[in-house]
This record gives structure tokens, sequence and C-alpha cells, in this order.
DNA sequence: CCCGGATCCTGCTGGC
DNA sequence: TGCCAGCAGGATCCGG
């Protein structure tokens, strides 16, 4: 479940501990975690020794680490799934977690790829330019993303996200409007949990069809996902000080301030009606009933669907 | 091109 | 007590 808070928060752990250390060595414990590296995992190890941790940066949910300096032109990419975790190992004596992946050998310890569920991975790619000339993600003022973030749209805390396009893409769509917010390539960084928060503190449901919601429904919707994104960023991002990213990578926020996910039968925080769980593509929708009607299906032909 | 559903994977939980 | 179905869910792939 790392999301965008969760993400930055291992992008920010990066970037203090581990910058401008040099990879010594990298020993991949399962092939699969690389499986996104095209030439194979005995590439991606013979490229990355003796190559210096220059930058972290982050988009959406992609993570990525610039290599020996802004012109190298290449990266390490991370994504974290829904489980992975990055570790920041110090000393010669190094712990195994059971599901370590893959370990980055630096001088006086190591960076550890654990991940549990096995859904995230790890690649080396070259940079290809960012088609609007501004920064690829925060953390780092090069113009360029990875080639396999090229298709990833920049996210709500990226001050160069061109949000009256993204309204108008949003409207655009033919779709409902909680899909529209978990696609990545239309706005990035947003999962399953953040998504039910934004729709909760805007007082949609999830089926409202795109195309039907006003401007102004709109910019809520993407206010509210900022915020709670926001605020989840402020409540989880000391966790990585003790060289440890929270269990699955879900940030203090997680447990203590969610108004709706995971709360079905617990009353709403507004209104105090009870929150109620849908299924949705193959997962959980959670909502306030009353706060989030559903919409309506007479009318203009698009339905809403899911379980009454 | 756009949309939606299936699929990948592992470990935990709950029902019988 | 043990087994197994169901669930968690990111991104991607494929059919329509």
């Amino acid at each position: 479940m790392p999301e965008l808070p969760e993400v930055e928060t291992v992008r920010d752990g990066v970037a203090r501990h581990v910058l401008g250390r040099t990879v010594h060595d990298v020993e991949v414990r399962r092939a699969s975690a690389v499986r996104r590296h095209e030439a194979g995992p005995a590439d991606l190890v013979a490229r990355l020794r003796g190559r210096t941790l220059h930058a972290a940066v982050r988009r959406g949910k992609y993570l990525w680490v610039l290599l020996d300096d802004d012109a190298s032109g290449e990266a390490l990419v991370a994504h974290l799934g829904m489980s992975g975790q990055l570790l920041v190992r110090t000393g010669d004596d190094l712990p195994e977690h059971p599901h370590l992946r893959a370990r980055f050998r630096l001088d006086g310890g190591a960076l550890d790829f654990v991940d549990q569920r096995t859904f995230g991975h790890l690649g080396l790619d070259d940079l290809v330019p960012t088609p609007d000339g501004a920064p690829g993600g925060h953390g780092s003022g090069v113009a360029a993303v990875p080639r396999a973030v090229a298709h990833i749209a920049r996210d709500l805390l990226d001050p160069h996200l061109d949000r009256p396009a993204l309204v108008a893409r949003l409207r655009s769509r033919r779709t409902e409007v909680k899909r529209a917010l978990l696609d990545q390539t239309l706005v990035s960084g947003i999962g399953n949990i953040y998504a039910d928060e934004a729709l909760w503190r805007a007082g949609l449901h999830g089926a409202r069809p795109t195309g039907a919601l006003r401007p102004v429904d709109v910019r809520r919707l993407l206010d509210a996902a900022e915020e709670v994104m926001r605020a989840a960023l402020a409540a989880g991002g000391t966790s990585f000080d003790a060289l440890y990213v929270n269990v699955n990578g879900a940030s203090g926020y997680f447990d203590r301030s969610l108004a709706v996910y995971g709360q079905a039968g617990r009353p709403c925080p507004r209104c105090g009606s009870t929150v109620v769980r849908d299924a949705f593509m193959n997962r959980s929708s959670f909502r306030c009933p009353r706060c989030q009607p559903r919409p309506r299906t007479a009318g203009l032909g698009r339905t809403g669907r899911g379980t009454a």
C-alpha cells in the first residue's frame, strides 16, 4: 500500500542516508525482483558496481536514484509495489530480512530491498527528457525521467503539474471517477486508500461518471487528494529515522487518521452514518452512504455500478 | 485509442 | 486443530 506519502518518506530517507555513497556490490536474492531490467540481473549488477548514488527522485509511486552525476544518463529505478521497503543497514554484520530481495553493498553498510508480496521491482534505466522541460520529479532538478517512468503522469505534489489540463483530461474520460483517480497515466501517486479518503472529503461517490462532474467538483476532489496526502506525509514522515520503513509501507497516518478506508461498520467522522464497504475492481471501496450517495442510474445513460 | 477485467505473488485470516 | 478459500492490491496485459 505504499502510495505517494509513503514513497516520499522512503525517498527522503534515501536522500538523507545513502546519497554520495558508492555501490561496491549488488546481491540479487530473487531474480524476479529485477524482472523489469531486461538485460537480466547479472547486467544490472555489473553496471551498478562502482557507481555513486547521486540524487533520490520521486514521481507518483515511482522512486529512482540518479547515478554518478546528472550527466550519467542512467538511474536505478524502484517501485515498492504493495509491500516493498528500502532499509538502510549499517555495519559489517548485516541482518537478513526473510523477504530480502536485493542488497546494495555500500561503504560501511547496505541498502536492502525487502518485499514480501513481490509486486515491487528494481531496474537500471536510461533517462529520457521530460516533454515540458521541467524537472522529472521531486528531489532533482534534472529535466528527465527514467524510460520506465515516462508514461507516468505528474503527481498532485508536483509544482509543475498542469492542473487545468488535468481537470479537463479527467472530465473527458468516460469512466468512473475512482478509476480515474487510480489511473497513474492521468495523475500519479494515488492508490486505493487515498482515493477513498479523497472521495470522502469531496463528498463524491467513486462510481460517479467523470464526464458528468462539474469542473468545481473535480477541483475539490483534487484538492482533497492533495490535502490528505500532505497530511499523511506530515504524520508518517519520521519513520525512516529509525532506518526502518513501516511494515508494508504504511505510514503512521494509516492507523490513526483514516475516515473511511478500512472503517466499515464504524461511524463517519462527519455525519455519524455507518461506513460501508463495496466491492470494486476485485478489491474494496469504503464510503459514507450519506456523504457519498450512490449516483442515480437513470437519465444520461451512464450508470454507477457495483453492489447495492 | 480508450476502457475494463483478469492476472501476477505471498502470507495472513476466518470459517467450517 | 487443520485446511483451504478469500483477501490484500500495485501495474500491466489483453480483448472488445
